[in-house]
DNA sequence: GCGACAG
DNA sequence: ATCTTGTCGC
């Protein structure tokens, strides 16, 4: 029994916890209920030898149910940026696009996706939020505990949260404020450029996270995780 | 009460 | 997310 299983097995045990939502109240409910299995005071991998990028790609309308979507997975060696894996699969968003309840739209397929890769990534890196969420539970803390992986999320623009903006220079950061909480840090990935909103899903530090993201995006504004998956699910759409 | 709201 | 032209800059 290998890492596939490992992968599989997991989700499998949960899915089977809860039948899919078909309503928003009823998603709550779900991330209510799963909330309270989240790792979060546990150290981040410090130095994760593979990490995970995942993203989806939308086929014409990405608002309602039902629209065809590619999910990608992409292994990367954290140390050389090179690929380790790559996997991808084509599916339909299986819930309406709400604030707050983005993951249920595209878990299905990330996840159709994570079960065929053949490596156990040491990170997950999450197009989207992890506790900087309205009810903290965001779509990198849904695959964290849905894979037992530790998780974190990276946000092109702000979702909940205040904060001040950081300095001008790659690296410097400023905390994102959710009442008198830290849910996150605005990071500043290349000079002079926006920055990334950076949170942590499950079994991960946002220092940890911080550095990790950094360390994935030596030249452009997004780690290489995002940018890899996200030509690779737009690629798997044909368009 | 009204608007804003990850992808 | 996706629909879209040209344009400024490294």
């Amino acid at each position: 029994m290998g890492p596939v299983r490992a992968v599989a097995c997991r989700f499998m045990e949960v899915r089977d916890l809860h039948p899919w939502p078909s309503t928003p109240e009823e998603a709550e409910a779900i991330q209510d209920r799963l909330r309270p299995l989240l790792e979060l005071d546990v150290p981040g991998p410090a130095s994760p030898r593979t990490v995970a990028g995942l993203d989806v790609s939308y086929a014409g309308d990405g608002g309602g149910t039902g629209t065809r979507l590619a999910a990608a997975v992409v292994v990367l060696d954290a140390a050389t940026l090179d690929v380790v894996e790559e996997s991808v699969a084509v599916g339909t968003a299986a819930f309406p696009y709400v604030p707050g309840l983005f993951a249920f739209r595209e878990l299905p397929t990330l996840l159709d996706a994570l079960r065929n890769l053949k490596t156990t990534p040491d990170l997950l890196v999450c197009d989207g939020f992890g506790v900087a969420h309205p009810r903290r539970f965001g779509l990198a803390c849904h695959l964290g505990v849905l894979t037992g992986l530790p998780a974190i999320g990276v946000g092109k623009t702000a979702f909940v949260g205040t904060y001040d903006p950081p300095g001008g220079r790659r690296g410097d950061a400023s905390p994102l404020m959710h009442g008198d909480e830290e849910v996150g840090r605005v990071l500043r990935t290349r000079d002079g450029v926006k920055p990334v909103f950076v949170s942590v899903g499950h079994r991960a530090d946002l220092g940890s996270a911080c550095r990790t993201v950094l360390a994935l995006a030596p030249e452009y504004r997004l780690p290489e995780t995002t940018r890899r998956s996200d030509r690779l699910s737009r690629d798997a759409l044909g368009t």
